[in-house]
DNA sequence: CTGTTCACG
DNA sequence: ACGTACGTGAACAGA
């Protein structure tokens, strides 16, 4: 079975064109149209996957319906500058993607649609599917065999068979030109019978089939045709005075089969005539920057868009992959800002725009700022690892999320109604928007106390709807509903599409150069924020499942920010707990209220947590709780924090001193962020840029240096033992590594990579003082995510 | 595209 | 008087 798309490439520009913003690019060309035509093509592609793709055109000038009716069309608007450049422009897209074009002089792209299609569907074995525009191809509706894919409500489609056409119309595809030739079609301008509308239309067609058999019989016996319903003598009137109108009228509607032209399938399927090169070229021509990366995507190609140019690029500089990802990641630890920078962020340190200059300057600027060890003993030794993660996926239990898909999906249209109910109206819950309006405006629940968002709706979000939870039951279902909606959409609708059809597994990017802080992100999709908490938490980490015959396996580290923090400042007390092995958070209790309750624990969790963000004392009454805790008592908790742990209040003092004098602050292996708004005259810039230059070191020692020598160094132990197919890393999850082992030998391998874990800060000598602290590092095995931790 | 909300560490 | 706790990625609405 072949699946062949054909496109009508006039439809789908003029949508694209008037859906999408007025882009242009550098140069001020227009691209919105393009770019949406780039759109359509990849979503077609990824829904469809078709062997084949064929794209027909209108040519400019009239077409035989012009010829033989002055007005077809006629009250059309005539089209933009800016579209018509842009049609032509759109032949270039189809050309890179080495999709043919077929177009003839005289017809419309319509006419070639409908002969293709007759010529293709000879075979039985070709599935033909029409990407239109509108609605004028549906009578090219064959069956199964021949269908339409149109647009709905946005940017997603419906597609059409022969049963969709007779439940939308009451009558076969067929009949769609006597349809037009009765009713009309404004569009075209086609004007049918004057008075002749839908229904009649219809009932018409259901009783006599074509125009010609209804003429038939009208002339034979005109009672016949006044006994249907809703038939009067005036109609018939109109019909009979009409006919000439209706016959012509049908005959501009009907679209061709027969046009004379040399038709064949491309020699290679679509696929496999693609050349990304030359696609990404044309989209780094039009500045489309993520259109390579979702083309890739759509077509299942598990790899990265830039290193396809880059490898493309790197030909005709003469430069080694290797090369050019090892001073990428130079380039990110310069200037962390930029994620995973391109081959054009390394040339940016060279006027010569040579790559052999830049790589001189970059290394220059590293020693310069002491990034040598991060660079040689950190990132680079990284690089294979995190590409082998990628590549490695995580089983997925897709059949099991499907299942869950339909039961989430169920409770979500329960809440709904009952939400609707109760606001006495129908609205979208997701708009938050909307949600304000009926909440505080039509239901009139309290506003006193809700904060508004920066454009001055009252927010309805959670910590705001809390505050009024008790006023009225619809909020508890409000919340549940965006629970539910969150997770339902996020972690499983749009999952289940991303799990590889072959392997059953998901594949995530990670990237080792994301952040700012040095700490690695994931997407597409991202396994750092899957659903911890709660039962639905709990239902979703249970579909990703070990491969059989392997265990799953997580490796986190327990505190590691803190002991950064312990580190770093080299506070005693802190420095302390760590090394007694003691319980940091009750200590803290104890330190500051004098005794360990289960409330002064909770408190001192939230106050250990707050020091690392550089928190004040508004945000630290309000996550103690504003009901029980005043803004005197957080002031009074920061300052004994402070006092108690003076090594702690030194070292951020000392941190922002610094920052102010060398512009950066330095994680404990060197690795940098530069603060240059530090000095601002704002005092809110300042205060911002000096808690993140607090924050930047814990969490880049932490949650980037450690867990990343980490996982080094657990490389380097599978290697040196031959484990490699025993054990695979499947996900690094900030201070958690997720493994998947073979059962039989998890038991032993499981502890020895928990040592080597807690072993890195002696396996690798910061290459600065600090103070020792023990690192922890917790186990846990299972069949599923959700049985880990 | 931007703004809002919310999932994670 | 208040958007002042750090770092992410993603979905959705709305323009």
């Amino acid at each position: 079975m072949k699946k062949i798309v054909l496109l009508d490439s006039h439809a789908i520009i003029h949508r694209a064109y008037h859906a999408m913003p007025e882009f242009t690019a550098r140069d001020g060309t227009p691209t919105g149209g393009l770019f949406g035509v780039c759109s359509i093509l990849i979503s077609t592609i990824a829904e469809l996957q078709p062997d084949y793709i064929i794209a027909t055109y209108d040519l400019p000038g009239g077409t035989f319906r012009h010829e033989a009716y002055d007005d077809y069309k006629s009250g059309r608007k005539k089209s933009d500058p800016e579209l018509v450049e842009q049609i032509i422009k759109s032949r270039d897209i189809f050309a890179a993607f080495g999709i043919p074009i077929y177009e003839l002089a005289g017809y419309e792209a319509d006419d070639m649609l409908g002969t293709i299609a007759e010529i293709l569907k000879q075979d039985k074995n070709n599935q033909i599917i029409i990407a239109s525009g509108d609605h004028d191809t549906m009578q090219l509706i064959e069956g199964d065999q021949v269908q339409i894919m149109t647009p709905k409500k946005g940017m997603s489609t419906t597609m059409y068979n022969e049963q969709a056409v007779v439940d939308r119309y009451g009558f076969g595809s067929n009949f769609i030109p006597d349809y037009k030739g009765l009713a009309g079609d404004p569009s075209d301008n086609i004007k049918g019978i004057k008075g002749v509308g839908a229904k009649t239309a219809t009932t018409l067609i259901v009783n006599f089939g074509t125009l010609e058999d209804m003429y038939a019989a009208l002339h034979k016996d005109e009672s016949k045709v006044l006994d249907l319903p809703g038939i009067t003598p005036r109609i018939l009137g109109l019909l009979k005075d009409g006919e000439e109108d209706a016959l012509f009228s049908k005959e501009l509607a009907t679209i061709k089969r027969d046009v004379e032209l040399e038709f064949s399938l491309p020699e290679q399927e679509f696929k496999d005539g693609l050349n990304l090169a030359t696609v990404g070229e044309l989209f780094r021509q039009l500045e489309f920057r993520t259109m390579l990366d979702r083309l890739q995507k759509a077509m299942g190609i598990k790899s990265v868009a830039d290193e396809i140019s880059l490898s493309d690029r790197l030909d005709i500089e003469n430069v080694s992959v290797e090369d050019a990802l090892k001073y990428k990641l130079a380039v990110h630890l310069l200037n962390p800002t930029i994620a995973d920078p391109t081959l054009d962020d390394i040339l940016a340190f060279t006027s010569t725009g040579e790559f052999n200059d830049a790589t001189k300057e970059i290394e220059q600027e590293i020693t310069k700022l002491g990034l040598e060890y991060v660079w040689n003993e950190i990132e680079i030794p990284l690089a294979p690892l995190v590409a082998q993660m990628d590549e490695q996926g995580f089983l997925i239990d897709k059949k099991l999320l499907e299942k869950k898909s339909k039961d989430f999906h169920k409770k979500i249209d329960v809440l709904e109604k009952e939400i609707h109910k109760l606001a006495g109206q129908e609205f979208n819950i997701k708009s938050t928007k909307q949600l304000s309006v009926v909440l505080f405006e039509d239901m009139e629940l309290p506003t006193k106390g809700i904060k508004k968002t920066p454009k001055g709706v009252l927010s309805t979000k959670e910590s705001e709807l809390e505050k009024i939870a008790s006023e009225h039951a619809i909020i508890g279902k409000i919340l549940e509903y965006r629970e539910l909606t969150k997770l339902t959409s996020t972690y499983i609708d749009n999952i289940i599409p991303m799990i590889n059809t072959g392997s059953g597994r998901l594949y995530s990017r990670f990237l080792q150069n994301g952040t700012v802080t040095g700490r690695m992100s994931s997407k597409d999709p991202n396994l750092q924020n899957i659903p911890t908490g709660g039962d639905y938490g709990k239902e979703i980490r249970e579909v990703f499942i070990a491969t059989p015959g392997t265990k799953l396996v997580s490796c986190d580290y327990s505190q590691v920010e803190l002991r950064a923090a312990a580190m770093l400042s080299g506070d005693k007390k802190l420095v302390e707990v760590f090394n007694n092995k003691e319980d940091i958070h009750s200590r803290v209790a104890l330190e500051m209220f004098g005794e360990e309750s289960a409330d002064n624990r909770r408190k001192a969790k939230v106050i250990n947590f707050g020091i690392l963000y550089g928190m004040g004392a508004n945000a630290l009454r309000k996550n103690l709780g504003v009901e029980t805790t005043t803004l005197q008592e957080a002031r009074s908790y920061l300052d004994m924090y402070f006092e108690r742990f003076s090594g702690v209040a030194k070292y951020i003092e000392e941190t922002k001193l610094s920052v102010k004098e060398t512009g950066y602050s330095e994680t404990l292996y060197g690795r940098k962020r530069f603060f240059p708004k530090i000095n601002s005259t704002v005092p809110f810039i300042k205060a911002m840029e000096e808690r993140m230059a607090v924050n930047a070191p814990i969490q880049g020692t932490a949650t980037a240096d450690i867990i990343k020598l980490a996982m080094i160094d657990v490389s380097n132990y599978i290697t040196e033992n031959k484990l490699e197919d025993q054990i695979k890393i499947l996900a690094q999850v900030h201070d958690e590594l997720v493994f998947e082992i073979k059962e039989d030998i998890v038991g032993d391998l499981g502890p020895k990579i928990q040592t080597v874990m807690e072993a890195v800060l002696d396996t690798h000598t910061p290459p600065q003082e600090y103070s020792p602290v023990p690192l922890k590092v917790g186990f846990s095995v299972g069949n599923n995510w959700s049985e880990l931790k």
